[in-house]
DNA sequence: TGGATATACGAACAATCACTCATGTTGTGA
DNA sequence: TCACAACATGAGTGATTGTTCGTATATCCA
């Protein structure tokens, strides 16, 4: 029943947007009336919670799922190569849904649970400890949170395809360039 | 008039948040009555709009006025330890209130004016073509754009110094980093 | 001063919408 | 078959809020 009414959510966001949701119109959509919608969550924001949080959930499990295949072998290049990809591909997954939820949604409530959050930064993170020699970044932790947010905003310039800015096409292979310019550029100040 | 009422609108805001704020109390605070704010808006969206709009503006001026001392001598290093300080400078101006409008208001109606956005995008793309042999991305558009999408996530991440994320002293070094690590990566394909 | 135009006022309207609750339906176990 | 619980229903409620418009005040010019 609860993923019916997330499904239903889903669906009424995508096809009428944030604004223009309510919630009978969700609980219509889902075939059921508004108070059965009240017996599964207490309030509007839990419903929009659970359902981000499915969403992200889904994109961690598509994220991991490739993650976890990085061996020893891959050089820097080939598993962010990889990472970036699987980041691209699970953005891919509700590409509407996403939008909606990144850009329309006021995001000052409600963040994504931190676990999902952590669970995100660790692959991440795993990755840079097996290339620590390679990189000059001082600080992994630091690197890993610059990272995610290098990597949000440039692959939503590529998967939201907005009317403000070039095609997508143009942007997807500077996503690698710019993560190992990043991780490898060259720094002043080493340990003193 | 205009200005007064603007003001309110930027005081309310920050005072409540958006969800809070309504034209009533907009009118309120500027000493106005209801009526006279129609007077000079037309709905609400135009008052928000106009507000964004005003500061951008006044972000631009403060960026363009750093942008416009960049002269033949310096290094692509030096210039963009200019640019991004006076990035973060214009993003300092009203903090509290850049915030709002960048997280909690839906971003989705009532983009940026493109004027606006064009002179920050030409502002970058002419530091680039000052640098342009010894920068490596094939194409300055769409360098311009990534950097443009860069540096925005990056100085939010040092602005908006929310409670999910490491201080913003700790991400601040790191810009520069990873503007010059991206427009002085390595490229495997170089022209044919 | 008079009158006309422009501006200001703010109570009221109308629409929206999250949420409730009295009533109905279904399922279960004896 | 009956009693009772669990779940479902959806019209209604209360609160919020963008916007209007009839009235009042100010400003200006002859």
């Amino acid at each position: 029943m609860v993923d019916t009414i997330l499904d239903a959510m889903s669906r009424v966001l995508v096809e009428r947007g944030y604004a223009k949701t309510n919630t009978n119109l969700v609980a219509e959509s889902a075939g059921i009336s508004v108070g059965s919608l009240y017996q599964y969550f207490p309030n509007k924001d839990a419903l929009i919670f659970a359902l981000r949080e499915r969403h992200v959930s889904r994109m961690l499990g598509l994220f991991e799922d490739v993650v976890a295949h990085i061996d020893a072998a891959g050089s820097l290049r080939e598993d962010f190569d990889k990472l970036i990809g699987a980041l691209v591909a699970a953005h891919l997954l509700e590409p509407e849904l996403n939008r909606i939820l990144e850009e329309e949604f006021p995001a000052y409530n409600l963040p994504v649970s931190s676990e999902i959050r952590q669970r995100f930064f660790e692959a991440i993170r795993r990755v840079l400890e097996k290339h620590r020699s390679s990189i000059t970044t001082p600080d992994l932790d630091v690197a890993t949170f610059v990272l995610q947010r290098m990597l949000k905003a440039l692959i939503n310039a590529v998967v939201l395809t907005g009317p403000g800015g070039l095609s997508a096409g143009s942007v997807r292979p500077e996503i690698l360039p710019a993560v190992i310019g990043y991780l490898t550029a060259p720094r002043e100040d080493s340990q003193a």
